[in-house]
DNA sequence: GGATAAGCGAGACGGTACGTCCTGTCTTCAC
DNA sequence: GTGAAGACAGGACGTACCGTCTCGCTTATCC
């Protein structure tokens, strides 16, 4: 098998790199995904249809990185530490709160529509859902898995309970409120969510 | 505005649409949907294409079309009362026992396949995913809330609870996980799910 | 070989008839022969597409009728005997009369329209193209050449003249200038056909 | 006004569109020119569709050029001076000659399938109808002409007929008997047009 | 005068081709 | 040797018509 030289890295042009990051993500929130093509990525951004051919293997692929470097940035003007679940003692507070600002986050257009994007194209492409998942699900989850555990150490978690399960109870209710949009999402529906995740449907 | 002409329903040829729905499900299933193509559905229907522009505004209305006569179809053949959540008392049991049913089929791909497409398409396209969730996954879910309503009657289930948000806890964790390839799904799982969200993370 | 039954032409609609007579010339005129459509004249005959498959073979065809039919319109009004050339004797001058009328009916957009695309479709169908010349063509080149025979009697064209090539002389000329458009046409350009083909080229 | 930006014909490719020419000429010839299609050409060219349509705008503009180009290449091959009316002293023989020489030319399909089409075409857009005329029409009747001029200045043409008129007595009707085949061509039938349009139809 | 069969308006159908858009590859030239 | 530019082969798009067909509805004999 024939096997094309990998590019030289090295040499690499930041400037078209970062050209190519602003004109998708801009494209996917004016035009929307589906409009948003190859072509129409690198005119916009002043750069040759093969300078993406040559470092990403799909719109999708761009748009990704795209996404993750959008990310790595308001890390970086936040002042790093972005995203993390506090630990005040009180759980049911803590994750409330969390799950307000991701309630939110999740209106932002800048956000709402490369995300949709990816985990659109994720559930199709299962190359790019494991990428998807890895890169920008799992960094989020773990985050959550983290803070049951230090529940579970301070008792006001079940030590049975598999925190990588307890922490759907949460999250994917609104996940899918919002990806699919079942239903409207508000800060009261993510407190009540918290609230049966923590305690139950059954009576006490 | 021109508007067009609606086409008149009771000249439809029947023979032309059940080609149509079935050409789409076996291509979506052999050739994966962004490989399906109109063109290809209506050659493999032995159909024209305007037929098929004519009935349907795009590839996926087509397959949320065909996908819901599937189902119609499988539910006559199944002597109607196709999906449902039984009632035997326990309901625990009731629900982990339909979620292990939706497990085994969520592997199978003739129902994989389209499903995760059209789940796809409407997270891009929210004409068409309301649609999706008002024809699929509505139906689905009043299912889970009716019985959650009757466990409430019958005090299994405190009456405060909002059994629509209730439901949430046990089937937006598997939809996320299969959909998303989040995790691995398995009768052990939903067995869990549903010990979670009826007794809640929080000791008792 | 199965053959469609003839359809019976005494129980024909003269009403569609004349309305897709009058739909297919107006379209030509209006449109262009090239956008005039078969499902264009029905529409605006307010006619089945069928009417016309029934009794036409094609658009070409329905264009000559229409065409034929409306040349016998005017002759009916014109009084009948609406095309001939005259006898006064003098032969250049009836020639001269007939071929400046012949000019002025050429830049009538009503006749040049249909006449147009029937000499263009004639050039590359040849079973229309002879339909067109014996039904519209033979016919007035007979008159010519009748006048000619009658000038041959009177001693004013060489006996041993084709008058079937003669009258060529000045009909082609005219015909070719006008349909190819190689070069304009006028009453002083068709007078000079007419003494150019009576006395010749070379010095007498 | 929105302006395609012009293809840089620099980098065109050659050997498409030789390939293209070819192409069109054979369709043409084999199948005549209504069932000759872009996409047909595009496809016995080896080609993308666009690649024509970038070009060309229409599929009576390719068969132009194809038909242009195969003049010039013949014309290469013969040694240049393809075409010319000879100038022997004697005007009837050398227009008789080369009246002879067309006839035997317009029976080779490979001449006549191009140029019926490109005349029926041009009948009707008038567009195309001009540029026919001036790049394949023309051309030829300006030999005519200026073998009449030499002819006047010999004394062989009177002084006062203007040969661009002149020519047509002889051209126009062996165009017409061709085109529209309005009677059958012949040597002999250009032999009597060339006497007929030199000495005129009175007799002398 | 009631049956029956044809022509008719309408338009859905299987097809073909259109002209456009975009894909992913390749080539050219500039830096 | 990367990058901007863009031509190229390919292929799907959604539209426009083709010529055939089927559907009810009129209409016009013919029994």
């Amino acid at each position: 098998m024939v096997k094309k030289p990998a590019p030289d890295a090295t040499r690499r042009s930041q400037r078209s790199r970062r050209a190519i990051y602003e004109a998708a993500l801009a494209l996917v929130v004016e035009e929307g995904y589906p409009r948003t093509t190859v072509e129409g990525i690198a005119a916009r951004a002043g750069v040759g249809k093969q300078t993406i051919y040559r470092w990403w293997s799909s719109k999708a692929d761009v748009l990704l990185e795209a996404f993750l470097d959008l990310g790595e940035q308001a890390a970086r003007q936040a002042g790093y530490e972005p995203y993390s679940v506090p630990d005040t003692g009180d759980l049911a507070a803590d994750l409330k709160a969390v799950l307000r600002a991701t309630v939110d986050e999740l209106v932002d257009p800048r956000f709402e529509a490369p995300w949709r994007a990816l985990a659109a194209e994720g559930l199709v492409d299962e190359q790019l859902g494991r990428e998807f998942v890895a890169k920008l699900l799992e960094p989020q989850l773990d985050l959550y898995a983290r803070r049951l555990r230090a529940a579970q150490a301070a008792g006001a978690v079940r030590p049975d309970v598999d925190p990588r399960i307890g922490l759907e109870l949460f999250v994917s209710p609104l996940a899918q409120r919002w990806l699919q949009r079942t239903a409207p999402i508000s800060h009261a529906y993510t407190d009540t969510l918290v609230d049966y995740a923590l305690y139950g449907l059954a009576p006490r």
